[in-house]
DNA sequence: TTGTACGCGTTATCAG
DNA sequence: CTGATAACGCGTACAA
């Protein structure tokens, strides 16, 4: 293996000058020259390991999630390493399960491996994103809100919300209920409300339609099953993200129904078998949809996006930028 | 931050011994419980990047594969992860996008980063993967074959291929297609195989029915659009992957057609619109299905347990196993 | 068994 | 602007 050395002696100076042409610093042009030749001669790679040590920082970026499985998440991923990678830092990647003790132990970990900066959509106001900031790590919060002074990109989850029972209540449906994610959650509470607030602006009432489960696939899915067997059943459902919409969707499909494009669309052309048709609405993506989606009022989010604007941010925070705290706003593409 | 020096004052003791207890070399029980009980008292951590320099090795694993997004590859990351971290080893993951270039640039950083070892699932046969196993590096190959001397651990392609067909076969089609990954891709292969054993056994033709696309929602989309167009259309779709199974049904959902349980369930009870119905049977697990699913021959693959027999491969080696390469046949799920 | 002292490869300091 | 050298924190010959 070559060290830094090897190229000193190739070029013909010493490890100090190496070091300053590999970090940037001003060197007199013909040696800088002679010193990037010696390492092409010799094919020389810095130790990164060695680098951290010394720099007490390594080049790693910890991407802290709830969710690995869920596509949004990985979609977030994707999106944070595009630009991390770029900038030469790696991305490690977290599971929490929304154990907000698992994430304690993850945040603690990125901590004492000297890590860059971390990413993280939090399960819940943990400590230890404090403890971490109180450290002058780099620190970007996505997803979730969480009442602490740190970098933070979110969607604007109450808008959300509202579009997508907005397009329900545009399609005519009167009875419209909402299945959200856990009260623990912000983005479950926030879409909540957002449809509440279209439901409000349109005369109707949100009766007891809103129902917390968790935001899996199951979560819809037992949710929508409890509200068809309800004695008055809602004719339109917003499930506030994607794999709850899967649950719903699979419900309404296992229940031989469909998704309505409107009430009339649910009364009339009993499709396959005679199961019931609701109007549906769904505050994310289906990447991994089996069925038809066009009758289904999708509220599309570009996580992507999101993973991207806060790989940014944290690498403006690692090149020093001192600014007080921001808070992002994530754009989310138009709709249909 | 704390250090070893400052353990081994707390406790009366030199740094070699405190360093010999943290890794458990005999020394005296009762300077074993003085520094146990200081690095407790301090809450004193080791220093990863210290000693993975001093080690020459860290204690991080590269997880490099094809696809993030696609849920197959998350599972087998879960497997990994789960294991990893239950050694203390951190799971860092890659992406290559089946470009071999970006798996070589993935694999190098793997090297120079000092990272303990690899688990891949390999673009290309690649030269990088001879290059880590001659630096002594331990190194997994997953999911597909190589030709190389590195452990392996893959599914039965063959056996899964045929399964899935024969399960055609059983339920009364006449003419399977079989919509498959690229032609470099060993899996894409290998089940293809099993299809055309299994249609030979049962004295069926193939003919022009093996189409190889990509292995992603699109590739099974389009490959199934331009199967149904055909002037002598398949009566049943075998898909070898997950991805391309949901763009197989995805493709009949859009044509308002269905999959078909029997030939006599495809020319009868026509469902919705008066779309075709398709035999279909798919190697792989549909997470995110938003369909029923009861009338297409699944042939489950648990990918979080190849990731866990990978990893726990893996961690023989870096315990210093030095047994010659193996070859592990990953079990599946005994199906319906 | 225990302690001392050196080395891992790099960067930062400080003199020149 | 450059070079010599001292850290960074840990593991491990070597000597006791």
């Amino acid at each position: 293996m070559t060290r830094i050395v090897d190229v000193a002696r190739h070029a013909g100076v010493s490890t100090a000058t190496v070091s300053r042409v590999l970090n940037g610093k001003t060197v007199r042009p013909e040696l800088a020259a002679a010193v990037r030749a010696a390492v092409e001669d010799l094919g020389y790679v810095p130790d990164r390991t060695a680098r951290s040590l010394r720099r007490r920082s390594s080049d790693v970026v910890a991407l802290v999630l709830p969710d690995v499985e869920n596509p949004f998440f990985t979609a977030v991923a994707r999106g944070v390493e595009d630009v991390a990678q770029e900038a030469g830092y790696s991305v490690v990647l977290c599971n929490t399960d929304d154990d907000p003790a698992k994430e304690g132990r993850y945040l603690a970990v990125a901590e004492h491996e000297n890590m860059a900066g971390v990413v993280v959509a939090p399960a819940s106001g943990s400590p230890e994103i404090a403890a971490l900031r109180a450290r002058r790590r780099a620190v970007v919060v996505i997803d979730r809100r969480v009442g602490q002074d740190v970098d933070q990109v979110v969607f604007d989850n109450v808008a959300l919300g509202r579009r997508a029972a907005q397009a329900l209540v545009a399609r005519g449906f009167r009875r419209i209920a909402c299945v959200t994610g856990p009260v623990a959650t912000s983005t479950a509470v926030d879409r909540a409300r957002g449809w509440r607030e279209a439901l409000d602006g349109a005369g109707l009432e949100a009766d007891d339609l809103l129902v917390h489960a968790n935001f899996r696939v199951d979560g819809g899915y037992d949710a929508t099953v409890a509200l068809l067997a309800r004695p008055d059943p809602p004719d339109a459902v917003v499930a506030t993200n994607n794999l709850v919409g899967v649950g719903v969707l699979r419900a309404l499909a296992d229940a031989h129904g469909r998704p309505a494009a409107s009430p009339a669309d649910a009364v009339d052309g009993q499709g396959p078998g005679s199961g019931p048709a609701l109007g549906v609405g769904i505050v994310g993506d289906l990447p991994f949809a089996t069925s038809r989606t066009s009758d289904v009022a999708l509220v599309p989010l570009d996580p992507r996006a999101l993973g991207t604007t806060a790989a940014r941010l944290l690498l403006d925070r690692l090149a020093g930028d001192e600014e007080p705290a921001r808070r992002v706003v994530q754009e989310t593409p138009a709709g249909p």
